[in-house]
DNA sequence: ATGATAAGTGGAAACGTTTCCATTGGGAGG
DNA sequence: CCTCCCAATGGAAACGTTTCCACTTATCAT
């Protein structure tokens, strides 16, 4: 077996022209019972398969999708990712994949690429939507794309939690549960609008309550110990009791961090993360957390840019404030009323504990999306 | 801005033919230095870029691999997949993902496409590496490819774990630890090859040593909730006091189900994981694991492929002893030789209760590859 | 029988590149 | 001044499709 077979091939086999080849492969256009014979015979002898590429080609078209996202290694992209490509897989398209590390340089750079390469679509979260470079690209070929998990400015598609609303639910939470002093963890502060609009509604809505500003600690994820971090910040902020962290896997490496500098959450500190990753339910204590949809998202977002492919009438997005839902956990407890100053307990008591009273919420049965 | 420019148009506005275009482009050939100027200054006004597919077309070439593995949610492939990213973009490569779910007619059907598409390589990794259609359909095309966790038969190149000697030693550290009675928690055991020779190495190693033959459960990781599998099994099988589950995802989700079920872990029941992910050792008990590097199997995967391509010179595979560690884990207790039976110990001792011996093991040292 | 219609078919252009080859022009060496 | 050579350039073929158009043949109603 040598080179792959053409159409050509196929042709002269066949004992017939290129056209009718074309024609009978594709269905389109008339051909006698003799031909088509000949033809798939053909086909089935030289085992031959249409070039994707001379077909794009032609039809401008390559049934392929972009998909832009910072990194796969956060199981929300990743699931994000995966509830696309489903859908896309399904009407027939295949998936560029690029993760981009947060960096703005690789953002731009991949979608210039993708652009390039003719895909049919682009389906992205970018590092900050209010300034990307590869989101105007896209804008100005007009080319079908969504944002997911972005947050975008009105008049464009995105699939996305409200980021800023649910961060305030956090304080919400907090504020019932008598946390009044709390910090927030960035992770990716610089390169994340996401990372930044949640420090945003969380502040907004804890200065609507009277509680303290929130301090904030600011990660690089890639940093992969930052139980000094953690340390230093809690000596500087000590009357902290409650941590907002902006998403699940640095919550969950604050509970880690936490752990080893003999702080007990939540006894000792409540923690509460952003996203809903699945492992945040299966870890002792449970991660209270905003629950969100990342498949639902991506899948979405996905239908959207077909849609646009086709033509066809577009899913309705969500309703805002469907998006997300706060979801208690182990990880936060009720500051009693006499212990909210800085007298932290030093037992280390089973978090399963009966003696602990069960998170204070009223938003324990809010629907996901 | 109608439709995106051509060489064409370049050529018309920059006064040359499209030949002269392309050499000053691409730097191929001889060209005076006005007209380099010339073609410069038309690309600038008119915002020319190359189209990927007419020059794959010429190239035969696309500068796009295809990954195929059976899904992202599960870390292991998350990190996998992001390695191969990282060194295929570097290189300036894009990757088209599939996820196949552990399905093989998505599989065959994957990997046809990526053959129309003409990808430049295939990174895969498939559910059973012996009966695989569309890796058969790769080699006969003599594609450049690399297979990726799963073990290949001999002459195929292949990163990954030596699965049978790692279940092995899942087995030894059983026995160090005086677990005679244990099971085997199969996820997606009919669809994945890994799962099936894990089993068969820590099969062997009990029978080798003398322990009971291992029971197997089998799931499907669909069934999200398999609590009620995890008592009936353990109902039929009282005697297990050790569990070791193809990979640490089920390992979790066993913890938790125990931990529904009133049984305490490790001190109840030890359970054993395979793959290293990171949230493995973020949790309380830490997850007793097979330590793998999924990065490194994939960016191992991809020079590979690269070297293929280049007809450079291919990296070296690791050892196949180098390809895991075990990492001992919070989840994994020795049993004391008086209660070798089932006489269960039913209290809830804080995992970090100090009067439990830590796990047995002289493998804690191993390095990664 | 004759014309009209329709089905079946193949040639060729087009899609956007790269590259081979032929042509041009100028400079250097005789 | 004539050659010769080489740099610079453009035309055209090729890559693998689809599709327009024109052509042939058969069928049918008149």
């Amino acid at each position: 077996m040598g080179q792959a077979a053409t159409i050509k091939d196929v042709a002269q086999r066949a004992g017939c022209g290129v056209a009718t080849v074309s024609r009978v492969l594709n269905s389109t256009g008339p051909a006698s019972e003799k031909m088509r014979e000949k033809v798939f015979a053909a086909v089935k002898e030289l085992d031959f398969h249409f070039s994707e590429v001379g077909r794009s080609l032609q039809s401008s078209t390559t049934r392929t999708i972009g998909c832009v996202v910072p990194s796969i290694e956060n199981p929300v992209y990743a699931d994000a990712v995966q509830g696309a490509q489903e859908v896309f897989l399904d009407a027939g398209y295949q998936m560029l994949l690029v993760c981009t590390n947060y960096n703005a340089e690789m953002e731009t750079h991949a979608i210039r690429t993708l652009i390039a390469k003719q895909v049919d679509g682009i389906i992205l979260t970018v590092g900050d939507v209010h300034n990307s470079e590869g989101l105007n690209l896209i804008r100005s070929r007009q080319i079908p794309h969504s944002l997911m998990y972005n947050t975008a400015p009105e008049g464009q598609i995105s699939w996305a939690v409200d980021d800023h609303a649910a961060a305030a639910e956090v304080a919400d939470v907090f504020y019932e549960n008598n946390h009044i002093n709390t910090g927030f963890l960035g992770l990716n502060f610089f390169n994340s609008d996401r990372s930044r609009q949640r420090f945003e509604g969380f502040s907004e809505r804890c200065a609507y309550r009277q509680m303290t500003p929130p301090a904030l600690l600011e990660v690089q994820e890639d940093g992969n110990d930052f139980t000094p971090h953690l340390s230093s910040f809690l000596k500087q902020y000590p009357k902290i009791t409650g941590i907002f962290a902006s998403n699940d896997y640095g919550a969950l490496a604050a509970i880690r961090s936490a752990h080893q500098l003999s702080i007990d959450v939540p006894h000792d500190l409540s923690i509460i993360g952003f996203d809903g990753i699945k492992v945040g339910q299966m870890i002792e204590p449970t991660l209270a957390t905003i629950a969100t949809a990342p498949r639902t998202l991506g899948a979405g977002a996905s239908q959207t840019i077909l849609s646009m492919i086709n033509g066809t009438k577009p899913p309705a997005l969500p309703c805002k404030d469907q998006t997300f839902s706060f979801r208690a956990g182990g990880s936060l407890m009720p500051l009693s009323a006499e212990s909210k100053d800085d007298e932290k307990v030093t037992a280390f008591p089973p978090s399963n504990d009966p003696t602990h009273k069960k998170a204070n919420s009223k938003r324990r049965d809010h629907n996901e999306i």
